[in-house]
DNA sequence: GCGTAACCTTACGGGCGAGTAGGTATGCTC
DNA sequence: GAGCATACCTACTCGCCCGTAAGGTTACGC
């Protein structure tokens, strides 16, 4: 026949990939709920039974994004801090991994953040990931603290880098909706956040409130 | 007959307050697409029609809940900051107000915060307010820096304002998530980040990357 | 060149849930 | 106590979309 179509036969782990693209881009847009299958699909330039057979079934399917990007940002994190570094370059080389990640694939980061949040299944699934992040920047801080003498309690602590965590966070949905700003810039920005508020926590200074009015 | 059932004729106003009460709570579980019209009207105690009847459709409905949860914690924040203070009390008093809030109304919380986001139709709405909350930070800041005879540049203004919207956002997630958390508390610990990082760049340090390595 | 296994399709079943049609009871006004 | 408006219900329609059955086509071993 003439145009033996654009249909070629490709091995299954290329398939895969390119259905894990498009469920990330519809998933991404759409949500969950609103994302449909059949779109799936089309996009991935395949027919329905293809993702089912490859893939499983939608929850699967969303799991399957879910693990991808994670890892991924993850390994981008974790490939980029050197564990003998000081602690103000770990930061600083951790977040400049991580916003050149977001950077590099917003639609991974919208499921991640802006879709698993809130359905049931997921959430527990991201929180894990969430708190290990936490945990390790309330490791950092802690091993900061030490060095200077002074101690916190874990709470305080964890609450410091649960808040630190979702400043990142935020500054990262601010990168994924501004296509021209610059990862680079914005971790620098974000380090300087960090690491002086830190610092004054390092330094022992508090605030707290004045009269305490009823 | 016996039982002149615990259906009791209730006037407009009271109904829908009932239906906007069960809505928030069942959408801030399941989501929008996954909640249900029927569990919705059943956990109101009322049958679905009636839910068509006074609130319409389920994205109109979804709407109403965001529109009342958003107001209610606009108008908790607004009647606690009177404008004449110094800022760090205004600080102060907003964030005790948004905490208090969080902490009294979890579930309108979750579905501002969790579930409105990812939807496209609704995402806008929010990104609305959270960019108000965002530009009236920005002006604290901008305030704060202009007394001290310092200026920055208006990126640089609104980054930091929404690197501290999200660290009080995730703050406020950490707090629905421990019920047993007080929000007081909270408050005091999201004042240190908020107040002492600003306050550095106040007094004008900054961080820099270092040797700048490629 | 022919079997066989993997790749890929069209076309359907079936359930769930949004939204509605049409009717019943209750209170309020005069 | 007749009339009317408003609160309220049961019981349905209908479309969308997940998931699958059954069959066609390309490559590859021998």
């Amino acid at each position: 026949m003439a145009t033996p179509p654009t249909f070629k036969r490709l091995p299954r782990a290329v398939r895969e990939q390119q259905m894990l693209d498009a469920a990330v881009k519809v998933f991404s847009r759409r949500g969950f709920h609103a994302a449909s299958m059949d779109e799936i699909a089309e996009d991935a330039g395949i027919s329905k039974p293809m993702v089912y057979a490859y893939l499983g079934t939608k929850e699967e399917l969303f799991v399957a994004c879910l693990h991808r990007e994670g890892t991924r940002m993850m390994q981008a994190i974790a490939g980029a801090v050197a564990p003998d570094l000081p602690a103000d370059e770990r930061l600083w080389r951790g977040l400049r991994a991580f916003f050149g990640f977001v950077g590099a694939h917003r639609d991974g980061w919208a499921v991640l953040y802006r879709q698993a949040r809130g359905e049931q299944p997921f959430a527990r699934e991201l929180a894990g990931m969430r708190a290990r992040l936490v945990e390790v920047v309330a490791g950092m801080l802690d091993h900061a603290l030490r060095a200077e003498g002074r101690e916190v309690g874990e709470t305080d602590l964890e609450v410091v880098a649960y808040a630190l965590v979702g400043a990142t966070e935020s500054l990262a949905d601010w990168l994924a909706d501004h296509p021209d700003a610059d990862p680079e810039k914005t971790a620098t920005r974000m380090m300087n956040v960090a690491w002086l508020g830190a610092g004054q926590l390092l330094a022992g200074v508090t605030w707290h409130p004045r009269a305490t009015p009823a």
